[in-house]
RNA sequence: GUCGCAUUAUUCAAGUGGUUAAGAAUCAUGGCUUUCAACCAUGUAUCACGGGUUCGAUUCCCGUAUGCGAUACCA
């Protein structure tokens, strides 16, 4: 009878799943390779948490010589957007995470596995949803929604399980005859598991980052096919990591309670199941609790923010290594200039509990990674970057390259290079008043001095500089005219005695600074009137002076 | 309601039946320095709570609380 059901129903479908078999032969890997693969939806932008999930899946294959793949879950036609493939590969690409198989763009792919689109497997979904109808393992159901929520009410009302299950299964033993006459009405149907599952008895399975874990065994007759002939997520998920040789099923914690039907539906269609690493949720601290981070509220969460805000790929991608093996951070300290790539990731070493994105840490990570990114490579980043988001910086840097590049070169040389760079958007404030065009200085001169005071500092240091001096030369001319001025040269005198003196050189050299600069807080600052050049650091003063005779 | 997962400082976390409970960020204080940054030093945890098992529990067990998730013809 099963048979005739599944002819009825599947007219069309005239492949068996022996075809599929040898359509996709087992993979020929070295011991140990893992397969995995990413598989989002096309239903908006690349989530934070997609990236960290797609890393780890990538690390994970790589790392065992094995295979890292992008499939395509758009199984829900509803909640689909434009272009939604393309966005996900270029977020993944801008990450330099790379499949080997899978899309490549909206309607491209590559590997022998394919395609790897759900919505272009509708075939082979079929053929196995025929075979296990032959096989008495599913059926079809004719419940309207109606009927469904009456049953839920009802069961509600006697306080039990809701659901498609057992004697509330309607259609689960209907005969051949009753399902022919409501089939040949045009009624719309679904096609649902028999599941032999009881609820009172425990299923458990070893997960890759939770270790042993036990749940009740899946009752419910669950859809695998909606009506429009569209398998669900479970139902494509077990054809589709069967086929395609997934080894590792890694995939966000909210899949978890959904293991017992997969487990379930791997055991119904006879393959042995892949190995399943739920990993945690990236949440955010709202007041007091903690949460997801929601596409809405928080612009961090959709991984374009990095991108557009000009942090490095490596300082996000270095973020959530961290996040995922903690151990990374004193690799990183062992191997400072070894490619993150390197570092020996193990997803068995992920803890299970959500993590807060704490964009702090990232921001210190960032500066960490940028301190150590040579000047000329940090110009072509701010460049590219630049171009995308800030055209006016981008033909200023260009016009000014060569001083541009000295600007990063300051302090960035030598052991302990200067921190100060956390993204590529930082950069056009910090080196404002190397670029006349866009130096519109605060002058935030120190409290404790007068006006009278400011303004004689500033004229004597415009005579007494020179721009051929090296450095020893510049600081002791710069400790002359202080000491000349009434002001301690050497700070262990001033602090010995702090009366004796109007200041220390610290306040002077502080106060040429803020002139040249507008600010408080720069590189050396000998280097940065080398780049000005002399003529620019006299008229500087100047207008610091006027500045000043004007309040 | 039912089921599952989680809980070590402000944050990320390592780790163990007996330890001074790693490390990193943040914050605070001090030091060094011509400024800032950096750097150095120091400080910050009754290991959620309550019971048990044990000579001994943060670690094992049971409850409670809180958070998160699942309970769809969404993924």
């Amino acid at each position: 009878m099963s048979k005739e059901i599944a002819e009825l129903l599947f007219a069309n479908i005239d492949k068996k799943p022996e075809y599929y078999y040898e359509k996709y032969p087992k993979r020929v890997l070295p011991e140990g390779a893992r397969v995995t693969r990413f598989a989002p939806s096309p239903t908006g932008f690349v989530h934070i948490g997609g990236l960290f999930s797609a890393l780890i899946s990538e690390r994970t294959a790589n790392l065992s010589k094995g295979v890292f793949y992008l499939r395509i879950e758009d199984t829900d036609k509803k909640r689909e957007i434009e272009n939604g493939v393309t966005g996900i590969v270029d977020a993944l690409n801008n990450f330099n995470i790379i499949n080997q198989e899978g899309a490549t763009s909206e309607n491209e792919e590559k590997g022998s596995y394919g395609p790897y689109k759900q919505s272009q497997r509708k075939e082979i979904y079929q053929t196995f949803i025929k075979n296990i109808i032959e096989e008495g393992k599913a059926y079809p159901c004719f419940c309207t929604s109606e009927e469904l929520e009456k049953t839920r009410h009802k069961q509600e009302e006697l306080n039990i399980n809701t659901g498609y299950y057992g004697e509330w299964a309607l259609y689960r033993d209907k005969s051949f005859e009753e399902i022919k006459t409501a089939f040949e009405s045009g009624k719309s149907f679904v096609i649902r598991i028999k599941s032999n599952g009881k609820a009172d008895k425990k299923v458990s399975y070893k997960d890759v980052v939770r270790g042993e874990l036990e749940f009740p065994e899946n009752d419910q007759d669950i859809v695998i096919c909606k009506s429009d002939g569209i398998p669900t997520y479970h139902f494509a998920h077990v054809v589709d990591d069967y086929l395609m040789g997934t080894t590792h099923v890694i995939r966000g914690e909210e899949w978890l309670s959904s293991v017992p039907v997969h487990l379930q539906l791997f055991q119904i269609m006879g393959w042995k199941a892949p190995k399943y690493a739920h990993i945690p949720t990236i949440l955010k601290m709202e007041s007091t609790s903690k949460r997801k981070l929601s596409k809405r509220k928080d612009p961090e969460a959709a991984v374009s923010f990095y991108h557009e805000e000009g942090y490095p790929i490596n300082s996000v991608l270095e973020y959530l290594l961290n996040l995922a093996n903690s151990s990374f951070e004193d690799w990183r300290k062992l191997n400072p200039t070894k490619s993150l790539f390197e570092f020996p990731f193990k997803i068995e070493k992920l803890g299970s509990s959500g993590a807060l994105f704490d964009i702090i840490k990232l921001i210190d990570l960032s500066k960490n990674v940028i301190a150590f990114i040579p000047a000329e490579e940090i110009y072509k980043n701010l460049l590219e970057w630049t171009k995308d988001y800030d055209k006016d910086f981008n033909s200023l840097i260009e016009k000014y390259k060569e001083n541009t590049i000295k600007f990063l070169t300051i302090d960035r040389t030598g052991k302990k290079p200067r921190k100060d760079i956390s993204k590529w958007s930082d950069i056009k404030n910090l080196s404002s008043y190397i670029f006349d065009e866009i130096f519109n200085p605060e002058y935030e001169f120190p409290e404790n001095i007068s006006k009278e005071n400011l303004i004689e500092i500033i004229k004597n240091y415009a005579e007494v500089y020179s721009f051929d001096d090296n450095k020893d030369e510049w600081f002791n001319r710069a400790k002359d005219f202080s000491e000349k001025l009434g002001y301690a040269g050497d700070m262990k005198l001033y602090k010995e005695n702090p009366q004796n003196f109007k200041g220390n050189i610290s306040d002077t050299t502080n106060i040429i600074r803020v002139a040249i600069t507008g600010r408080k807080q720069t590189p050396d600052l000998y280097e940065i009137l080398k780049i000005l050049g002399l003529d620019r650091t006299k008229e500087r003063l100047e207008k610091a002076v006027s500045f000043l005779s004007s309040k």
